[in-house]
DNA sequence: TAATATATGATAAACTTTTTACTTAATTTA
DNA sequence: TAAATTAAGTAAAAAGTTTATCATATATTA
């Protein structure tokens, strides 16, 4: 059973070539009864356009290929599955297909890396980098290569487009938030140091809160997952007797809750938290938590319009986009 | 700046493009020399073949796509980022690539599946489903478009082939093995009781423990998480005083651990801690941990060439492998 | 009815590579 | 030196689309 192409769905619906090519590519010179009779032979056979040879012709293969860290241990976060799968139902809209490639900023040979190879023969037409990093080697090769993309992921050290979040509003925006209510012993609780996210959400925050001299705060970094914010918060507990939690991340929330529930600290009457995300278990958890929220579908819409504009435009021109960042109240402050 | 084809190559190095040909397809009948000399050229302008053209001509692209569950927030987890870094680096040993699709097994429409048209269109060889589920709509697919794959993990209602860990034997070594040192009050712990695999593991560890009339033993699906582990550990601790944790998924170890840490109850000395899937983790625990491994070299070899010899000899006969679990001691039993 | 607009067709070239079927040149071996 | 082997080249066809150029047929409007 050999694949159909498009000359054999011509030759079996009685129409030419070029009435198929005109269906199959939404040219709209074509009467809807011929468009009709076509289209229920190709749903038939289940024929698909040869996109090699398409490409080829075309120079174009509308796909897009998603770098992601697959670093050491780390997870895949909630964060990360939100935005990919809003990317990849945004694509779909404008025609274009995601595949994702895992990879590393921090060094690879070239060659081994298979989305490279992809996009350098020709087999898509650009890329997205979630979360690049310092000195990240894959914005590199992409500037090396005059591929068109977008990081996602704020990039101070080189020309190129990219979306974030506006991480120093965020600390501002949560700082003060937190003030306003009355709060004034916070902790707050972030990952690494090195990440240039981090600092920003940190200074934002600071800047808020020395705006009022009573107010007490308290920076932790490199609390990476809920056992280590766990562990942190009953330890603070004791030595700063916080009344507000301010954490970088939902996910790191858990342990939060459960070291306050474990010692009957009612949330959020003796203490309250924020969080960072506004991922979907905020809702679930008990009491749903308040949180700050970057906007994932603007983010998204952001990265596509500019990496389609890039691809179809060769426009040169860097795009910075930082997003405004959301306050959403539940009931844990 | 134009993109170089391969006969401009050809030009530049003063041979005929059969002889670029030759040489990118890594043909013998090439002299070392003139290899070196054109290969120079390809390197200097970083030259890649044109893969559109390459596989519309030889019908094949070297490219995988391998399907994973993106489902709710459920993470991309250690087990799976091991085994998808192995299977991207064997690939690569066949000049092979992968690309990774986010899907879901439970539903979707054809055509909205990124992975699928990419593989429809002849622009993928062959698919590879990490974590297939009962009534996986992915496979119904694949098959109805007769297009190479193999799953990770079992299938007993289609003629496909697959590869897994022998999960009966998993469970039956666990048992054999706490039973044969001495343990009689034992505890396990899974995921869902909807998943096969869970399910054999279960039947290998009674029909082992069975063996002896003095072993109790205490069955828990539904443990999802380090927290639920944490959680029905301390529960278990008053109402079954076991002596013994068979853990499934080495991550869920860690809320053990933290309970029985809390409860200042010794491991090995008072209680004794056996994982499932031996994650690299498993080595920084405090005492190491003593786990199951389901070789994952070996399982990504299997899969590699199941795949690779139904697309290249369009086999259509399923093969069936069970990878045989091997017992890892540290110090934890 | 004539003029215009819309829908469809025919044909061939182009996209870049591989492959086929030779041929010729250069080198090695007997 | 002749014969055999190895290395490299030539030219054209083929893979399945798109597109450009016209051409023709059908339908709509003036």
């Amino acid at each position: 059973m050999k694949e159909l192409k498009m000359s054999d769905i011509a030759k079996i619906s009685g129409v030419s070539i070029k009435t198929v090519s005109r269906i199959v590519n939404n040219s709209k010179e074509v009467k809807e009864e011929t468009r009709k009779k076509v289209l229920d032979v190709i749903n038939k056979y289940n024929y698909k356009v040869n996109l090699l040879a398409k490409g080829l012709k075309s120079k174009k293969t509308n796909t897009i290929i998603l770098f992601i860290d697959r670093h050491g241990g780390r997870y895949w976060s909630m964060w990360h599955n939100e935005v990919i799968r809003i990317i990849i139902k945004k694509l779909q809209k404008q025609n274009y297909k995601l595949l994702v490639s895992p990879s590393s900023g921090k060094g690879f040979l070239y060659d081994d890396t298979d989305g490279f190879y992809f996009l350098k023969s020709r087999m898509a037409d650009g890329a997205i980098i979630l979360d690049n990093i310092k000195n990240d080697i894959r914005i590199k090769y992409l500037l090396d290569n005059n591929i068109p993309f977008v990081t996602i992921g704020k990039d101070i050290q080189n020309k190129i487009s990219y979306v974030d979040a506006d991480n120093f509003k965020i600390g501002y925006l949560g700082g003060e938030y937190l003030v306003s209510k009355g709060y004034s012993n916070i902790c707050f609780f972030l990952g690494g140091k090195e990440f240039i996210v981090n600092q920003e959400r940190v200074n934002g925050f600071k800047k808020a809160c020395n705006k009022s001299k009573s107010v007490k705060i308290n920076i932790n970094f490199n609390i990476n997952n809920s056992k280590e914010s766990y562990k942190k918060t009953l330890e603070l507990i004791e030595k700063f007797s916080p009344d507000a939690f301010f954490i970088s991340g939902d996910e790191r929330v858990l342990g939060v809750y459960k070291a306050l529930n474990e010692k009957k600290i009612k949330i959020p009457d003796n203490v309250a938290i924020l969080g960072i995300d506004n991922l979907p278990i905020g809702d679930y958890l008990l009491p749903p938590l308040s949180s700050i929220d970057q906007p994932r579908e603007e983010l998204a819409s952001h990265v596509i319009n500019i990496l389609i504009d890039h691809i179809n435009n060769k426009t040169k021109k860097a795009q910075k986009v930082l997003i405004e960042p959301r306050l959403v109240i539940r009931e844990s402050t």
